[in-house]
Formats: structure tokens, sequence, C-alpha cells
DNA sequence: GTCTATACCAAGATAGAC
DNA sequence: GTCTATCTTGGTATAGAC
């Protein structure tokens, strides 16, 4: 009854499958993308694929823990954290789908049965209380004004974000984070 | 050959549908409310009910619009817009099903392919404008700091509507009205 | 009263998750 | 393969313009 843990062949497909799902929905957005286009991409049945994941939200969900991996790599050098944020969403108008793939999957994860639901409330949570932190910093170093609430601007920011990015795909000029650093400016001290 | 428009009886039930499938998404959420339910729930067959709509995005498309024209109707007489986002927002906490529904299909319908594409960039373009004039107003009566930029901050308002609505999903002692008044007490003339 | 577009239904084709 | 979801096809009944 002793469970064994994934063997190494299994360690390196999980990773081949996270990949390439990232590079499929990150072309075609995920509406589009069906669990069977994502197993013939990788060289498996459907089966296969879902035992690898379960179900293909759990899938989805692995896609998005990665993103964040991925983030967390490019910027875990920076101290701002109030500019990772900001760095992030710009980053983020180069792969349109796997905006969408966000914005839809933590949409409909709102409701408390889906399987994704605890991953975001843990999420968000991670992220406000960072932000918060680094909005404290910021207003130690007199670049945001000391009548900002941390917890509310955090909130806000990631709520920000979020919504700018959704926007700007019914708006193709606008820049987010042009309008995220509006708001920056307009919350520094006088 | 000539079009004849719809009957009374028709011009009847597609209200029927729209009121009752307001009434079920906003209880159940959408994901979870299928065409046959729709459909039994107003003693239709599946193919009765699209006969009105054409499809399912259609039909969903319409139960927005609808949601849109109601709140219009309970606060058409108001005069500041501003304070208009925050009663909606506001109202909002009591159709949780309703939220998830527009904040899924708008993250969805930001694929261009998407049927409900256009209703949304329509829908965003009106309230920017919107929303532009009412800040334009509130810097006029001193409320808004002239330095802010009206079409930035109609963007960001929206924006933050939409990201902190879903958060809220994710928090639910949360209250986004909250952070919407904070934001706009910072954005007052020092 | 005739005529035809509208209102609707039964059955099934198709496709996706698992 | 099974189950469930959307949508199509092909039909009948009826509203309502003329």
């Amino acid at each position: 009854m002793a469970t064994r843990g994934p063997y190494a062949k299994g360690v390196a497909k999980r990773e081949e499958i996270l990949t390439k799902a990232l590079e499929v929905i990150a072309r075609q957005g995920y509406r589009k993308t069906s669990t069977r286009e994502l197993a013939s991409a990788v060289g498996l049945s459907e089966a296969g694929l879902l035992h690898y994941f379960g179900s293909k939200e759990k899938l989805l969900e692995a896609v998005l823990r990665a993103r964040d991996e991925a983030d967390v790599e490019r910027l875990g050098d920076r101290e701002d954290v109030v500019g990772k944020l900001v760095a992030i969403v710009r980053h983020n108008s180069d792969v349109p789908g796997l905006v969408q793939l966000y914005s839809t999957f933590s949409a409909e994860a709102g409701d408390p049965q889906h399987g994704a639901h605890e991953y975001f409330v843990e999420r968000y949570q991670r992220l406000r209380e960072g932000l918060a932190d680094g909005i404290r910093a910021r207003q130690s170093d007199g670049t945001i004004s000391a009548a900002a609430d941390p917890e509310k601007i955090a909130t806000l920011l990631i709520a920000l974000s979020d919504g700018l990015q959704i926007q700007s795909q019914f708006q193709p000029d606008a820049e987010p984070a042009d309008v995220l650093n509006h708001l920056l400016a307009l919350l520094r001290p006088v």
C-alpha cells in the first residue's frame, strides 16, 4: 500500500506537458483548447494526460502555477514589489492567451465548488500580503502617501491589474501599465 | 420573403426568459446553469429556447444587457456618475451569480472570435466615456484632483470594479465598495 | 379566410471531460 | 466507452397581416 511517488520519467513528462500546454494556450486561448488536443500535442492519449493531472481544471491550475514560478524566476531579484507587479503586467501584453486563461479561470473559480477555488484563495492572499509590505516600504521611502491604507491599496493594485488586462482585450491601443503608473504618480505624497 | 417581426406572444416570452434566466443565474451561477435547465424553467424545450436567442452565448449576452438596463432603471435619476458606479458595485454583492457570469463572460469574450466580443467593446467604450464626464464634473466641484487624467481614471475605475468583484469571491469579508471609496478619498485635492 | 413567418418540439448529430 | 452539454434538422401548429 506504500505510495512510491512519480518516477523520473513521469516528472519529465509532467514538465513537458506544462511547457507545451503553456505554449498552445498562449497561442490560441484556453476556451478552444481541449484536453484531446493537449494530449495529442505531447503524444499521449486523453486518459494518459489525465493520469498526470486528474482533470482539466487541475491541469490548468498547474499551468498557472508554472507561470507564477516563471514570473518569480524572471523578477525574483527585484526589491520593489510594486515595481514587480508593473513589470509583470507589462510583460503580460505579450502573452494574451495566458492572460485570457488566467482571467477566465479566476472568474470561474469564484464558485467555491470549483476545483481551483482554493488555489486562488491562497494566491490572492499571498499577493496581498507581499504587496502590502511593498507599499509600506514605499511609504517609508516617500513614494506613496502615508494616507494610503497598505492593505486596501494592495487589494486595489491586484484588482486593477486584473481588470486592466481584461479591459485591454477590448481596447487594443490601451496599455495597462500606463494606467497603473498614472495611479502610482497620483498616490505620491504632496 | 418579408420579415414580419415577433408576435406579441414571442415578445412576452422573451421577456419571461430573460427575467427567469437572470433569477436562476443570480442564484446558482452560470457555470452550473445549462440551456436545458433554463428551458424547463420557462416551460420550453431546448430547441424552443434557442429559437429566441440562437445560441447560449447570445442568450447570456441578452441577460447582461437586461442587467445593464435594470441598473439604469434603478439609478437613472442620479446625477453623479462616479457615485452610480459605487452603488452598482455595492448592489452586486447581493447577486454573486450574476457577477460571476459577467466576469467569466467578459474574460472569455476577450477572444475577438467570441460572439459577445463586440458587445463588450461597445459597453466598455460607453462606460469609459460616461465616467470620464463624471470625473471632469467632480474635478469642477473639487472632489477629484485636477492632476488626474479623466480618461485614464475612467479606465481605472472600471478595471478596479471588475477586479474587485472577482477578488471578493475569494475573500468573502472584503467589501469592494470600501476599496473604491478609499481610492476616491485619496484622489481628493489637497 | 388565406397565407406564411413565427413559435415551438422530438430526435439526433457532434464534441468535450473523464 | 459513458455521460452531459450545445446546437441542428426537420417538422407541426398558430398568430396575425393582408
